[in-house]
DNA sequence: ATGATTAGAAACTAATCAGTCTCTAACTGA
DNA sequence: TCAGTTAGAGACTGATTAGTTTCTAATCAT
């Protein structure tokens, strides 16, 4: 071993997300990547063998970051109801499209890249079906009654909406429709 | 005037929109578009201004064919009860993955192209408020009771949903799984 | 200290990008 | 029939693409 490496490896795959979420797979040329994660084309390819590889690796970390912490808000029973936590994840959806207008890096990569790379399809239709097993999770929470399998369609419905939520968000929908929009289907569930 | 064009613009049009449809705009290459709307480069420039002019257009040929359809059938007395049409809708997802992964053209340019073209932001949001008025409509046929307030929002949480589905389906999901989560907001909305 | 190893920057490569130009041939109106 | 006009094909342009190579300097183990 020598001269070790000078930046870390999850802080530049963090700057990579930003760049593939914002711009999608083809938009993000290299030198917008490099960019973003403060490296130059040498060290990129000294440490990942092509953009590509750089876009899975992404994926992987989004998955144990973003999704993670969506899941934990889910499935965490210190906050109250199930069906707060998912007002809670809905609304954070609003929150963030006051920022900027990245939607879900997950919903973008499964319109830009699943139906071309299996390996992405693989690892969003695993990211969904967790997504989905989340919102079971808070629902079976209010009602113990619930049989499972009813609270996972439950959950896969509430993971489609709230995939088309995002889309909605990213396409610019004006925040007060999106509020109505998810305040229908919390009125809906309620029920 | 001279020696008439050789093509259909419409034709040509409806060729690019497949491409772009499945391909998304960065990644529809002009030799693809050519390809798909069996012109030659001189052509195309000599019929368009440019590859987003074409875009531009794509979508708003999809909103006078694909999209318009989708109306009707949401909006058609003829054929039964609101909520069967909105389950035909649903369904002709599901039907349409069986086939290809093209997804809807207005979902893949919402997260693709909305972020970044204010026109084409505009077109997109603009046909998601005529989807969700038509799933409205649909509502409201079963009910002659609701307010139209009431049914709009139910309506544009429905238009949430089907991109979301539409997402979905580009994303590779299982077709039973499609359709179990259409049967369960179509339980939630029956009620 | 020194030799082996490797990170990083930058120049380079071949392919491909969108868009332009030129030339030929086809069509129209007179 | 012929002059004017325009469609179409294909060669061309300069910019940009992802990825490679080369060289320097930093850091390791001994």
């Amino acid at each position: 071993m020598a001269r070790p490496r000078e930046f870390e490896i999850d802080k530049a795959l963090d700057g990579a997300t930003e760049v593939f979420w914002r711009h999608g797979y083809d938009g993000a040329a290299l030198p917008d990547l490099l960019a973003g994660m403060g490296i130059s084309r040498g060290s990129f390819y000294k440490a990942f063998a092509d953009k590509r590889s750089v876009y899975l690796a992404c994926l992987d970390r989004y998955e144990q970051t973003n999704l993670a912490g969506a899941l934990d808000l889910l499935t965490g029973k210190r906050d109250g109801r199930g069906r707060d936590r998912i007002a809670t994840l809905f609304g954070s959806v609003v929150r963030s499209a006051r920022i900027d207008r990245r939607g879900c890096f997950l919903t973008n990569a499964a319109i830009d890249r699943a139906p071309f790379d299996p390996d992405v399809e693989e690892r969003v239709l695993a990211m969904m079906g967790q997504l989905a097993g989340g919102f079971a999770v808070a629902i079976a929470d209010d009602a113990a009654a619930i049989d499972d399998d009813r609270a996972l369609r439950l959950g896969e419905m509430l993971a489609t909406y709230y995939v088309g939520l995002q889309v909605t968000a990213r396409a610019g929908a004006r925040r007060d429709s999106l509020q109505r929009s998810i305040d229908r289907i919390l009125a809906l569930i309620e029920g």
